[in-house]
DNA sequence: TGAAAAATACCTAAAAACCAGTAGAAAAAA
DNA sequence: TTTTTTCTACTGGTTTTTAGGTATTTTTCA
């Protein structure tokens, strides 16, 4: 079986380097060159074959992001692998989105980086262990979550998103106005929101309203 | 050119199947899933790359408005066409405001699918023949329609939203509170509202917020 | 340039909301 | 059945909003 020839995309020489010497001793893979910017890899991509590209997301002439998605369009046999620091939920999925096979952080074991490639030349993605838990653990914002209401809250909050006072939610719901504070204050905590007018935006933003 | 991977949401196995033989012979396209919930298509666009979301609004689980907005939110270079029996322009804008590139009926031939299918992912967005009829007649709601709010105005709503009081926002804003005020009655008469938190209410469902 | 719209600022007074507690009864969960 | 949560209601006090106005200065645009 023919080498894999890869090349090597990033902005600090320290992590070409590094690259270069973790994977100098695979047999089955040959670094053909690295470059630090996007220009670079396109020009040197349109006069030779690439079988893997090992990629940053942060480069300094175009976002890897788009980067990603030029090279895949124009030689999508090329399998892309991102090496990042960016720890962001929203951008790992991105990458994925724009035709990278895998996504590995810069402290990825040698073991993680030789596992990703052979599974990312086969066709399947593959994510470092780190990566895979970002993806996994839900966004901060479902993570916050919406607080968990009463029955009685939720009534109280729908009132009041149509404007009632406290007075009007008492007698509608046949309670002391006293009650329907209580329930208002409760609700201004859970959601930890200054007041009335912050609270309904927040509903609305975790589709409660 | 790759293939656009395709996944269909509905949770009627015949739609499902009569997507796939309609769409069977389109060599551009590939249907890699179909899901008949939401929660199997998320599920799924976090493991695999997904071009164009064929969704019907109406599943088990979750509301397809909800769910469209929120894998927008999490990919949004994937493509979502609605697939959908409703005919009310509500439920249609409403889509389109939470992302979707198109609305098609059910009834629609397969030359406006296909038609709404290369439109959506060139970044236009496309509807069917009878869908523009129901858009192009505006119903009583529209004509109330949103208030005309001048650029100060938005400024203090965005910031009551926030939980602001007057004072905080004339500080921000370097005006006196009863500027802020003034402008805070305002716009409670032109949303023709009671208080602020109704009016929070309402400019969320104008997407003014 | 002149009219209209927007932004600014003020007054008064009542109504409502917000803060910080406490506490008994009812319902749900252990 | 005991414990915990939820629902109920209260005291007392402060801050903010709301409602009725009026009025000058800027901006905008026709």
């Amino acid at each position: 079986m023919n080498k894999l020839l890869t090349v090597i995309v990033d902005d600090h020489p320290i992590v070409i380097e590094g690259l270069k010497t973790l994977l100098k001793n695979e047999d089955n893979l040959e670094i053909v060159g690295s470059f630090s910017n996007a220009a670079q890899l396109l020009s040197y991509l349109s006069r030779n074959p690439v079988n893997l590209i090992l990629l940053d997301v942060t480069l300094p002439d175009i976002g890897g992001m788009e980067l990603c998605k030029m090279v895949k369009e124009k030689f999508p046999d090329t399998t892309i692998l991102i090496i990042s620091n960016h720890t962001e939920r929203s951008i790992i999925m991105q990458t994925i989105q724009n035709g990278a096979s895998g996504y590995l952080l810069k402290n990825s074991s040698l073991e993680e980086l030789r596992q990703c490639i052979t599974g990312a030349i086969k066709g399947t993605i593959c994510y470092s262990k780190e990566v895979v838990e970002i993806i996994s653990r839900p966004t901060k914002n479902q993570l916050r979550g919406a607080p968990q209401l009463t029955r009685r809250e939720k009534q109280v909050l729908s009132l009041l998103a149509q404007g009632k006072t406290s007075q009007n939610i008492a007698q509608e719901l046949f309670l002391s106005p006293l009650t329907v504070d209580t329930h208002r204050r409760n609700l201004i905590q859970k959601f930890e929101v200054k007041n009335v007018a912050e609270m309904i935006a927040a509903a609305h933003r975790e589709q409660l309203l």
